[in-house]
DNA sequence: GCGACAG
DNA sequence: ATCTTGTCGC
């Protein structure tokens, strides 16, 4: 997969004056509403039940009308200097492929400027992919972000694909409710706060939502288990991303694409150790 | 000046 | 993100 925005890529030696300006660009570039390539609903864990079907082309834009779009997930493992950058798509419940990259670092890690730290490295193995996949799934926020152009925002943005960000923790933004102690399948919006910058044509008031909380597990009754920030990166709704997420939910916290991504990256990295 | 912050 | 043993529970 290559970029098409390279203009708006991250490129490494910019001030933090340039590299918030970019952002801004980057925000006007983006879509948050729904303009996809594929329909939502066909996105899924399930693996596609094809006995009966005749020769298709999977390999067009969205695949064919059976089989579930790729979704690929995203994430990072380090060594000192170095980011191991791991992608695995999957289409359906199925793993189609694998890669990754080994890069090195530029800058250290900054809160809101994560996408010109990890950004290049993550393109460098999105390079390596033999297939091209209709939707992003990365490990960090989207329009969640104080410029509304988080790692995924940014990295859609470049790609010009369809892209989720799926967080651990809330950089930015108020949840609608308390987020504690609730049920699987919860969610409530995060709406922007004063941290959060209005950008080319993208309002930023408390009206505004920027992205949802999701519970996506949990195990008894004890608020042990987090909920996840999911935001839209690009050319799709705030509503629409946490659906994806919850489509793509198995039976761990994180969204399989994500998850499998993780362990790879972990995994990969053994390879590396000096 | 204080607070606060993805991975 | 990363450094890290055991431990509680399905």
């Amino acid at each position: 997969m290559r970029p098409v925005r390279s203009d708006l890529a991250p490129r490494p030696g910019l001030s933090r004056d340039e590299m918030e300006s970019l952002q801004r660009r980057v925000a006007e570039a983006a879509v948050f509403e729904d303009d996809l390539p594929f329909d939502p609903a066909r996105v899924s864990l399930d693996s596609p039940e094809r006995e009966n079907e005749t020769l298709t082309d999977a390999t067009a834009p969205g695949g064919d009308a059976d089989s579930p779009p790729l979704v690929a997930g995203i994430d990072q493992s380090f060594l000192d200097d170095r980011a191991l950058s791991a992608v695995v798509v999957l289409r359906g419940g199925e793993v189609v492929e694998r890669v990754h990259a080994v890069s090195d670092l530029d800058l250290p890690y900054i809160p809101g400027l994560l996408s010109f730290r990890e950004g290049g490295p993550i393109l460098d193995a999105l390079a390596e992919l033999d297939c091209d996949p209709d939707l992003l799934v990365f490990d960090g926020s989207g329009r969640i972000h104080f410029r509304q152009a988080g790692l995924a925002t940014h990295l859609g943005v470049v790609c010009d694909a369809p892209s989720i960000g799926v967080a651990k923790s809330l950089l930015c933004g108020t949840p609608d409710e308390d987020v504690d102690g609730r049920p699987e399948g919860w969610r409530t919006p995060i709406r922007a706060d004063d941290s959060v910058d209005p950008v080319g044509g993208h309002p930023a008031g408390p009206e505004t939502t920027i992205g949802y909380a999701f519970q996506s597990r949990q195990y008894d009754s004890r608020p042990i288990v987090n909920p996840l920030y999911v935001s839209p990166g690009h050319r799709l709704s705030a509503a629409t991303a946490v659906d994806l997420v919850s489509q793509l939910s198995g039976s761990y916290k994180l969204p399989e694409p994500t998850r499998l991504a993780d362990a790879y990256a972990d995994e990969a990295k053994a390879q590396y150790e000096d």
